[in-house]
DNA sequence: AAATAATTTTGGTATATACCAGTTGTGCGA
DNA sequence: TCGCACAACTGGTATATACCAAAATTATTT
């Protein structure tokens, strides 16, 4: 309650209680806003961002303030059980995927460290967008050991992954690593979100080993920090 | 480069780079940047909030902008082995742990729920503040079954809790379950991270069970968002 | 009825300015 | 030399204003 902004933050975030109730998505205009509370966009900017921050709002570009769905749960370790599209749906969400590249290339340098490979090794560069009932959340930079996958670009893509790796070429990830971290969207990243550039995101680093102990999958991944919730367990036994 | 924010942004990520090199760790004040790159301090502002989501700088209150330090990296799947202490000293760090509070009360509706228990249950209330290198990085909500570790308040908490519950109780995380999303510093816990409140964090939500399948303990953390990055690993073995 | 053009609305960016509340540095006095 | 008061500086907050670009809406034409 100390600063302007932080208590009409208060005031909204009960307002949005009802709102949402009534089944209203669209906050009001910021300049409807800053009259309503008796002061200045700068402000009410600043109100709304605090909200963004805490995941309860989101923007669309030019189109408004929106108020945000529940997260989606995700299980790391689920990994080649249980598919995006199988735990969106037993979620309530109607998942979509959608390829938005694929190009053929070698390992650079960084990346054949990453993959632990030489330079030069051919790899398949798959960018994929994901949503959660046409609202897109997760944006992936898959990069796959071409030499490993003969023709991959000729299947379907916009399904499970892993499902076609274990089908068609009895790939399976034996181990997972991750990395996640706090970031901010790449410009190019966030556009394909339709998120203002420089929002914080959840980035998350996969890789995969096969039976071999090969490294075949690198991934980079943008979750909208708004949109995911990691949950996960470990055992001593 | 679309906007004058964002090619500041730019240019003092670069300069972010040489600064380093020469040992320098705190930036120049807003106004001599706004008079040095011909703006306002608004628009500094923007820039260095850009570069604070990515986490390549932060702030204290009211002292200044610093260029931030590397990530601790941390992996959940270590607990009982690794202690927090461990880790941040094996990778440069100089860990330290300040006990804020300890109290004892009873399980309310939402944490009977969280710990599978019943209302009412006793239970220990600490808050810890961890730093490193001086800089504090965590806070930690940690409730404890007070019924099953009696006198607990009589130990040393500012080592590491899950060596002394091995020690002094027996007890053994058996499995953990980790909650993990982003969110921002609530004002209290904000002010102890000396952050400007409203920050972005990374959120943890933990939960232990011993090895009678008793849940003894359930904690919230915040992570500064640019102070902690997140590894683990899974076999399908 | 459908396609198109004009208008309005919306958020995005930027300037200029002001005052406040802690922090830091300076210099004076004991 | 040490401690303290004071001044200068720093980031934090807020107002007022302006213009832009894209989206949404309305009006117009076909």
């Amino acid at each position: 309650m100390s600063t302007l902004a932080n208590s009409i933050k208060t005031k909204l975030e009960q307002n949005i209680v009802d709102w949402r109730l009534a089944g209203v998505s669209k906050l009001p205009s910021e300049r409807a806003l800053s009259e309503r509370h008796n002061t200045t966009r700068v402000t009410i900017r600043e109100a709304l961002r605090l909200l963004e921050t805490e995941g309860l709002i989101f923007r669309e570009n030019r189109r408004g303030w929106f108020i945000a769905p529940p997260r989606l749960t995700y299980d790391p370790s689920a990994h080649g059980r249980i598919s995006f599209v199988d735990y969106a749906s037993q979620q309530g969400f109607k998942p979509s995927t959608r390829v938005l590249s694929i190009t053929r290339s070698t390992t650079d340098k960084y990346l054949a460290a990453a993959m632990q490979t030489t330079i030069g090794k051919p790899v398949y560069r798959i960018n994929r967008l994901r949503s959660l009932d046409a609202r897109p959340v997760l944006f992936e930079r898959i990069i796959l050991r071409a030499d490993l996958l003969p023709d991959l670009e000729q299947h379907d893509l916009e399904t499970s992954l892993h499902a076609l790796l274990r089908k068609a070429y009895a790939m399976t990830p034996e181990k997972a690593a991750f990395e996640i971290s706090v970031s901010s969207l790449p410009d190019d990243v966030a556009e394909h979100l339709s998120a203002p550039s420089g929002l914080s995101s959840l980035k998350f680093k996969r890789k995969y080993c096969n039976q071999h102990g090969i490294i075949f999958e690198y991934d980079q991944e943008y979750w909208r920090h708004d949109a995911i919730s990691v949950n996960f367990g470990f055992s001593n036994s």
